[in-house]
DNA sequence: ATATGATAGTGTATAATTGACACTATGTTT
DNA sequence: AAACATAGTGTCAATTATACACTATCATAT
């Protein structure tokens, strides 16, 4: 038993983790028929799971848990994650504290929300999330969640896209070695909208921050695109001097 | 007493206010010599309160303080400055959550911030503050705060600066009727760097959205420029079209 | 071998936006 | 009447954004 002497919230974190799936792969998500993104076969997918426990019993949920009181918030959200659904290294960027009084009808509940985004290609994370009755769902296919988390999914969606545009983000989503199609049908699932090849193109190789490699993609039934990587070092370096990325 | 079965943090909220006040002002603030800013006369400055109690008595800090058990954030954001400073109808925006499990010495306490704005000519809160030995601070010129609320202040003013380029948050700052030259030193005194005059007024007008009245400003040692105001609501209707301010 | 399908890869012309830059006008104060 | 302080105004060049369509390459199917 712990006591104080004026009541206090209970503090959880909840993790909005995006990913880029394929058609299906959720380990029980039932998924309705898929309307083809332009995404290179791929969509923008939000991880969740399912709740064993009331309230909110059977429901969708976002993963997350309460924190630790010697905890910080990040370590929280990275541990509740790892848990959970086995991802480990991640992008993770705090979206703010959601505190509605009445937004967990047990008790008083503020939870502190980060947007994370997985690398699917590198970290195949189905197997660990089967285990627990996860799935990923396209953003625009959600089932109905638990709590506030739709708002707060609907924030952290928001977020993506802001920062889609100026930070160079679509790369964690993907592989060290990329193709321009790669990059292009991402930011297109992240928008939600088509962009012109050539354009795309021309502006991302401007930057000179996506340097060509010595490899082309393999295993296509198609002409083999050339291989590139983000320079991310540089890229660090450049922002330190007040280098904004602009797509 | 209020027990629990597993420890709970508290929780507070911690307010950075923003206002554009002319060279002095603040109760008990003892101010440096002023390095003029381009501002118009007028500094960046951040509403602090100084402490009497421990820990950190007699170091100046963000206003705030905690969340009742069945408050909104925002309301008790709202609240803790009224209580603390007078101050009322202003801009708020959450800032997120900071929680380093340290940055209390008493007790665990997360606290989410909140940027807001107060417009100093319509409510000079000077009265209220001089009272509770409150004082605004430039920017550039502040003093060692408690606990954590430099990274805070930090965070609110990046944070300030990005927006000001989005959103045209620069108006929250000033009157209902504003002249050209007041829209740009207030700008510049949040970014901190000098603007071009022509080009400045050539885009902030193509907007549409700052209409001129048949007034001019009165009381100034030479010519009187034209009074404007802002139309929130056509900015409103059109931001809800997908509008994107660009300042 | 040949045809088909799928994506790779490439350039130009136009429009819109940004940025640099300096003088005259009007009112107040001395 | 002179000095001052700020209002108010336009052009040109450079950059950036947009619209747009065809050929090249590879794998697969026939």
């Amino acid at each position: 038993m712990f006591n104080y002497q004026y009541p206090h919230p209970a503090v959880t974190v909840d993790c909005v983790v995006f990913g880029l799936d394929d058609a299906h792969s959720g380990g029980a998500a039932q998924r309705a028929n898929r309307s083809t993104t332009a995404a290179d076969g791929r969509d923008l997918t939000v991880l969740l799971i399912q709740r064993d426990l009331d309230p909110y019993s059977g429901a969708w949920a976002l993963p997350g848990g309460f924190v630790k009181i010697d905890e910080d918030l990040e370590a929280a959200a990275l541990r509740e994650l790892e848990e959970e659904t086995g991802v480990r290294d991640l992008y993770l960027d705090q979206l703010g504290a959601f505190g509605t009084p009445d937004r967990d009808p047990r008790e008083r509940v503020i939870t502190v929300a980060y947007l994370a985004i997985v690398n699917l290609f590198d970290h195949p994370v189905t197997a660990a999330t089967d285990a627990r009755n996860a799935g990923w769902f396209p953003v625009d296919e959600l089932p109905r969640l638990a709590f506030d988390h739709d708002v707060i999914l609907a924030a952290a969606l928001d977020r993506l896209r802001a920062t889609v545009r100026d930070e160079p983000i679509v790369f964690e989503f993907l592989p060290d070695k990329v193709t321009l199609r790669q990059v292009q049908a991402t930011t297109e699932a992240i928008l939600g909208e088509p962009l012109d090849k050539r354009n795309f193109r021309k502006k991302l190789l401007a930057t000179g921050l996506i340097v060509p490699l010595d490899e082309v993609e393999m295993d296509v039934a198609h002409r083999a695109a050339q291989l590139h990587r983000f320079d991310r070092e540089r890229y660090d370096a450049l922002r330190a001097e007040g280098y904004r990325w602009n797509a």
